[in-house]
DNA sequence: CTGTTAGCGCATTCAG
DNA sequence: CTGAATGCGCTAACAG
């Protein structure tokens, strides 16, 4: 490998002024840049980053933490925040973490040690305050922003939907068509987002002083076939429900083919919203109800904030997405 | 922040022990480990990686490339890959690329600044085999592997899937089911992808000996809207296909929602195959066939092979994997 | 078992 | 405009 002790030799000037060609050029006369500039051309000479980042303590790097790449909202995060970022000089380190706190503890040790100058966390945690209470810590030290809530570390910047307001609306709606025996379909409660989301369900069957009916509760796999799974078990119901609001737009999507493979139609036979507003909602037959969730207005929002403290401003302390629902052709009235 | 020195002044030892303690604990007695290991505690010191890496020589940071973060594909194998580099001990620098030939120069630039032992390209590239000169010069210095076609650098680890074949099977399967007017949809053909599956599908087709219809082949964005829009503009056609490939899965939903909204059935008045193999593909209703491309594995098999280079160990110059005709109900046979 | 010393490759004073 | 010298935080001989 070479270094900038042989790029000196060959150019016959001192590292000093290596040094000045590649970080302040302006400041050598022509004749030399020239001569360094073709010893680097010659010799391929890449300046050693950990070098330079060990003397001038800046790293550029951000530590991306994905508890789960596969579902319809993070690729969508990701993609817009690592552009954000590399657009504005910044580079990526990520991690993905499976959501196993553990995993994602080791991970952040790696990042510190790494010298990240932030960390963003994507996606959906464990309603478990104590867990993240070394996050509120670290919060404290380095810039930290999490996508989704934090609870437990209020001192860390989140930048979310209202996932109650998203599931209310999406409930709301669907009473407000005429059903009755709605049933919500929702992944694991443990998380937030699922946690919220039924809260959002509940509040808006409360308000229309609908039953909120056990049976019509499942929580499930956040995937295609657990939505699939979770809408059979439904279907099967001796008083099957008429409509349902579900977690996710994959998993409405598998509710689908349950539903159209038992025979039924939708939305004459079945309701259905899902939550997300990915693609794939506007790309089933029919198209599909859903809450927009705003995926990559989300990532550049954690990216503006993150630049923001990189920077050393001040930021706002939470930044809310109010979700909007996006009614298609996936619903229609109760029948009578 | 607390360095090593900190530490060993805490503790009242070298720098050497603290070294010691954190590197090769068994070298040390037990009584000074404690002690240096509490003030490690107290102080939350987390020993800079950057100066041990610059003289160590060793990053464990792997480089990955991803054009497209938005398909059917590229999670799946981003996950699988991510997973099997972090159990081995491994990091990942990431950067999406956005299929930018430049910005993916840039990239590598900052990757082989930041002293990563390996790189990965993930993805599609354009048939361009100047653009990949670099790429194959660059092989000889450092671990690459390539997953999909890398032509123009021979020298390049190449895990992929034999597109080409997949392309043939599907179109094959198509003509044996008895349809003559076979449309073929697909992306972009200055991309290696879709290069190759037109490939494949005219192969089928010149082998039964039907004819390529120019006005059945269309290139189109890979994406749910490309998909519908390309369809509805063979479903317009005077003689519209009884039947289409389809490269991709995201698209293929596309054309089903084109196909369903025009008030005709699959698989009696169309008949679909995709490809990718994607968990959308057995999602959706009905059913879609599809050329599975095996995405995990490829990650992992990107991994391993990833692995070995780094090891120094002799490894395949390339691992192609065959695919599968998956066939499910969204084909039938042509009609008299 | 532990401390001393010498770099790793680079940026950055400070002189000249 | 350029060079010599120093140190970033750490590991790795080498002594003791």
């Amino acid at each position: 490998m070479t270094t900038i002790y042989d790029i000196a030799v060959a150019a016959k000037v001192s590292t000093a002024t290596v040094s000045r060609v590649i970080n302040t050029p302006e400041l050598v006369s022509e004749k030399t840049r020239a001569k360094v500039e073709e010893a680097i051309e010659k010799l391929h000479y890449a300046p050693n980053a950990l070098a330079r980042e060990l003397v001038t303590k800046s790293t550029n790097l951000i530590g991306l933490l994905i508890p789960d790449i596969a579902n319809s909202f993070s690729p969508a995060v990701v993609d817009s925040f690592v552009g954000e970022m590399e657009r504005n000089g910044y580079n990526i380190f990520v991690s993905i973490t499976d959501a196993d706190p553990e995993k994602e503890n080791k991970c952040i040790d790696i990042m510190l040690k790494k010298r990240v100058e932030g960390i963003v966390l994507l996606g959906t945690r464990r309603m478990d305050r104590l867990a993240n209470e070394r996050i509120g810590i670290l919060a404290r030290r380095i810039p930290i922003v999490a996508i989704d809530y934090m609870p437990g570390a209020e001192g860390v910047c989140c930048v979310r939907c209202d996932e109650i307001l998203g599931a209310f609306y999406a409930t709301e709606y669907l009473i407000q068509l005429g059903h009755k025996r709605i049933a919500l379909l929702n992944g694991n409660e443990e998380y937030t987002t699922y946690y919220y989301k039924r809260k959002g369900y509940r509040q808006a069957m409360e308000k229309y002083g609908l039953p909120v009916r056990e049976e019509y509760c499942i929580a499930t796999t956040p995937y295609f076939r657990g939505g699939y799974e979770a809408c059979m078990q439904l279907l099967s119901l001796p008083e099957p429900p008429t409509a349902m609001f579900i977690s996710g737009d994959q998993m409405a999507v598998g509710a689908y083919n349950a539903i159209l493979s038992s025979g039924l139609k939708i939305p004459d036979d079945m309701s259905v919203v899902g939550f997300s507003g990915s693609p794939l909602s506007k790309a089933v037959y029919p198209p599909l109800s859903t809450v927009s969730q705003y995926a990559r207005e989300t990532g550049s929002a954690a990216a503006g904030i993150m630049l923001q403290k990189l920077r050393g401003e001040e930021t706002k302390e939470r930044v809310v997405f109010q979700p909007t629902l996006v009614k298609r052709a996936s619903c229609g009235p109760a029948k009578q």
